[in-house]
DNA sequence: GACACTGGCGCAAACGTTTGCGCCTTGCGC
DNA sequence: GCGCAAGGCGCAAACGTTTGCGCCAGTGTC
């Protein structure tokens, strides 16, 4: 079925190529009679403007592109669900690449999305290669950062949890509850979120006074299976920690099952927190005490910032930190 | 930073726009060293050929445009992948559309994937309505269904589980452990593969010659706060089943919960089988025994097939049933 | 030495839009 | 009755490619 065209439009309500665009545009004023044949041209023939050609002429795609490392966690889904529904609302598209955080990986889809003549973009890596942030810098790309570091480019702007503050959250309330003795499952050093939770974690121990020592800290790679593993070491010690800070939930869900399979009774034995509340923590037994962050929002912050710039170019925001918030459910003991 | 063009390339390496599109699709010969001359160019001035203008052109975008239901469900971010990481070794990109099962916006969302003349089309949702199947079938458009009924039409492919299979096989499993009396927590009669999984599940029954009340059979909405309601639902009859069978994980994790939440400990009291096989299906506690579905390679082989049939015109295979397995790990009682 | 062929290349017309420029026709003021 | 503004519309040139057609020079054939 070959596709209707502005001409076919044209030759049907018997104008020009020009009034038919105009109307389908409303880029100037045409007499109501002209109007009203060719939107019902329009009707009769299905007619639907090629964003192709559009794109071609006008520069602009109303396509973004978005480079994330899909980690296999479901915390994504989530946050590419935010960034998409306020995308298809505002007539947006979005071409989704999943760079792995392989550098080469990351600068071949850049590529790939530049000559699609994307109008903005939303990078999620755990870690931004160096020739991939040079590559990016030399465009002027509108670009909303997730997980990284404020700057000071104008086209760049970076959105956020304040994972120095969930961290915050996470120890007080161990504190609180009389726990002292407290591991760290981090995440690697590349990561940025990682280390602001460790930064937080750090420092809000050091303000009790509390100085953990390096074998309670254990890096993961923020998965499942590197929580069970890190668990399992920390089990193996001779003196096993009161509570375990897990930086992701995935993690956290790994070491709960190594604590299962030690016969350690969570929380009675062990108490264990996370981080992301992600939509099984609460369906695990027990169901997991943990770092809320608004994942769904972090998302619709990003793409909504972007689009308003695109749309009606506002200035970037720099840095957009939305705060996390605790949940407390069943894997943190309860005060005596 | 202006782009660089054709044009730009053709005058720097002094020959025409012709040669260096020739030499960069290597579509005829050129003499090496107007060749090499043109490819110093290229490396000189950065260019990128403009994909948008090749569309326009060539009427192919190299795109292909995928709709899920996203059902929160970590399922699909490993389909995903596997279309993904597919897509990118083929030079395609991927447009990602949720649709949330609602008939206006798959049909608004193919309407905007054809204005921006994808190649191909995937799609995976619980249910297709009228409008969004009258709208495609319209179309020409190379499209492989995913969890649907397989057709006849030739440029409609179907790539599925097995989930006949799958559901004999769980319930095989408990039959062998001496679990007769099952509760099935099926999905909402629109989907597709639930219905397989209860056919399947009654006919494996059936042969048994079990032929479950009505009350064994419990709608959810294949998420986990679903199963956990229909868990505790079957935890308030009279006398409770013996076994569950839960068409997906997400939902033998709602049902877990429930039953851990009711005391009942798995699988002494209760055995729980579910179906996916999702990431973290083997960090429940108790690990939860469940069929396995290869999902990666289910998205693997939808868009291997897809590109197979744009690239080299191959015919589709109108229907490819994946096989799953069982899995075996704590949730079902070891046989006495 | 005329001829046909071939390899190497360029011209220019598409592809489906958007948009600057400018041409009519009216209507109004004087 | 003339001038002028304004409203209503069309022409044609872009946007950056791909590609059919055809030109030119060189080579081999009889």
């Amino acid at each position: 079925m070959a596709m209707v065209r502005l001409k076919d439009v044209a030759r049907h309500a018997g104008v020009s190529i020009t009034t038919v665009s105009h109307v389908v545009n409303r880029t100037r004023s045409v007499a109501p009679a002209t109007r009203e044949r060719v939107q019902r041209a329009i009707a009769e023939l299905g007619y639907r403007p090629d964003s192709v050609a559009r794109t071609l002429k006008s520069n602009r795609s109303r396509t973004i592109g978005m480079i994330v490392t899909t980690a296999h966690n479901p915390f994504f889904s989530a946050l590419i669900r935010g960034v998409e529904d306020h995308c298809f609302a505002s007539g947006y598209s979005l071409v989704l690449c999943n760079a792995d955080d392989a550098d080469a990986k990351q600068t071949a889809y850049l590529q790939t999305l530049l000559e699609r003549r994307i109008d903005g973009l939303i990078v999620m890596t755990s870690r931004n290669g160096d020739s991939f942030v040079e590559a990016l810098s030399r465009q002027s790309l509108p670009t909303v950062l997730m997980d990284a570091a404020p700057t000071r480019r104008p086209d760049l702007a970076v959105v956020n949890d304040d994972s120095r503050l969930g961290a915050r959250l996470a120890i007080e309330h161990l504190l609180e509850r009389g726990l002292g003795d407290i591991a760290l499952l981090t995440g690697p050093a590349s990561h940025p979120r990682s280390q602001e939770r460790l930064a937080g974690a750090l420092a809000t121990l050091h303000e009790a006074g509390i100085a953990p020592p390096a074998t309670r800290l254990v890096t993961t790679n923020l998965m499942a299976d590197g929580g069970h593993a890190a668990m399992r070491r920390l089990l193996d010690e001779p003196c096993p920690p009161q509570a375990v800070f897990a930086f992701n939930d995935l993690v956290a869900i790994g070491a709960l099952r190594a604590a299962h399979e030690a016969g350690l009774r969570v929380p009675e034995a062990l108490s264990i927190i996370g981080y992301d509340d992600i939509e099984v923590a609460r369906y695990t037994c027990p169901a997991l005490t943990t770092v809320h962050q608004p994942i769904y929002e972090l998302g619709a912050t990003a793409i909504a910032q972007l689009i308003d710039r695109l749309e009606h170019d506002r200035p970037f925001t720099p840095l957009q930190s939305l705060p996390p918030r605790l949940v407390t459910r069943e894997s943190v003991i309860a005060p005596r």
